[in-house]
DNA sequence: CCAATCGTTCCGAGATACAGAACGGACATA
DNA sequence: TATGTCCGTTCTGTATCTCGGAACGATTGG
């Protein structure tokens, strides 16, 4: 689904660019953002007023940047959702149980979009939000998804160059078809330092009753602790099974 | 300020509005849609799927919610803040002492906007998620920040009509006033079931150097937890000493 | 089987977005 | 103080785009 709308708004797409851009910068003034979209000062000058008549964007002394409105309106689409209302005690008790960094995450547009985390006491501090987008191949969480996704999907996903964000990054779609292979046969993924040097995840995939994935759960934790029987027992036992639970509640309701 | 752009882009707010309306109604198709705003429906087929493309509306099945991207942007925003960064251990730490529910908001346009909550073990289940704005004057978290906004601003939100959500809230301008001078001098605001039947709450103010607010913490617990001495003494002792430690790590970096 | 309602496509006239010029303020340099 | 530069903002005309309305095929229900 190259989705490419037949009769898009432009003007709209121009006002969603300045907004990508935005975010991109950070924070900016009304010159440096012409600059890097192609539109003129003034153009840019009235996008950026509207939005921020609507709280999309706030005008800080001299830049501008996105504003708090994108927080109410992320919230408000999580809050929706049925799966974030049934695992976040899960999540939360896992966090617990293991004393390390716990996720909750789903896929969208062949992406793994975090949902929610909650850390344990112990828990590694992580660059990872709520909403924080990553490639699907080189996350535990990613690939519990992708192994469970129907065969046209996972094609058009390992179809785009596969990134490296370490030296223990899978870069070859052959090499992660087994991988997703293995996946399947033993219920849960692993992350062996693939996305950031010294971070092991493993995750388990939540699936609806008709086998469809909705979404997937890990618990992350340095190297020095996810190593020998934790690594290879105690952990993804107890991942699946949150997994689990969560998959009964979900499709109980 | 009402701010009015003067020259906005109009079909940029046309695109807004259909996202805020999206907001309310949760999820609606196209023709529901164009009724509640003054469009034609091929109109607002042609914003949806310009939306659509760039992931911030979502079409299923039959249709339209708000995407994920919105939560991506969302904790974007909320990463950049300082604000944030420095008060999040705080907050953590003041959930497992207290075991209660723990807020950090920020005032934006006259609304009390929550940006984090960490749960201790005991903390009640509540509506509240990051973004979400509540009105600043039956909340803790609110009137102790109004307590220390210039009397400008305070004039200008107490003007509005203040609505009530339980019999204890207020909705008389000068009650809130007396209660903000006690407020300032006794350094934390409460909520004595003001925004909810059977919850109070005891927020403390973030001040920068130069005394202007820049956000507020506060514990929230059941009635039956919050009272006597807890309430009069110790939580607002460690919800002041906490704010106190984000102020300092605020002004120092 | 027809009637109603849906989403989508198409088209042209009326609306409007926007480049570019012009302006005024802030700041630096001389 | 005078002069130059860069900023954000306002203004205006026209080339462009938006959007109502009509038309169409697909669904649904009576």
């Amino acid at each position: 689904m190259g989705n490419h709308a037949k009769h898009p708004v432009k003007t709209t797409m121009k006002t969603l660019e300045l907004i990508d851009t935005l975010k991109e910068l950070e924070s900016a003034r009304v010159s440096e953002l012409a600059d890097h979209v192609e539109m003129g000062k003034s153009a840019v000058h009235n996008h950026l007023s509207t939005l921020e008549e609507y709280e999309y964007v706030t005008k800080s002394e001299e830049e501008y940047s996105l504003g708090l409105r994108f927080l109410d309106l992320g919230g408000h689409v999580r809050n929706r959702m049925k799966l974030y209302k049934v695992a976040e005690p899960e999540i939360e008790s896992l966090a617990t149980e293991t004393s390390e960094l716990v996720n909750l995450a789903v896929e969208d547009h062949g992406h793994c979009v975090y949902l929610y985390r909650s850390k344990g006491t112990q828990a590694v501090k992580l660059d990872t939000y709520s909403g924080l987008r990553t490639a699907m191949h080189n996350t535990a969480l990613g690939k519990s998804m992708l192994a469970h996704l129907p065969e046209y999907r996972v094609e058009k996903i390992l179809d785009e160059p596969l990134t490296a964000e370490t030296s223990n990054s899978i870069t070859d779609p052959e090499e992660i078809r087994t991988q997703l292979a293995e996946i399947r046969e033993r219920g849960y993924a692993l992350d062996n330092e693939e996305r950031l040097e010294g971070l092991r995840c493993v995750a388990a995939p939540i699936q609806n009753s008709d086998e469809s994935v909705i979404g997937a759960i890990s618990v992350s934790g340095p190297t020095s602790r996810m190593k020998g029987e934790r690594l290879e027992n105690e952990i993804p036992e107890l991942v699946s099974s949150a997994a689990n639970v969560i998959q009964l509640n979900i499709t109980h309701s």
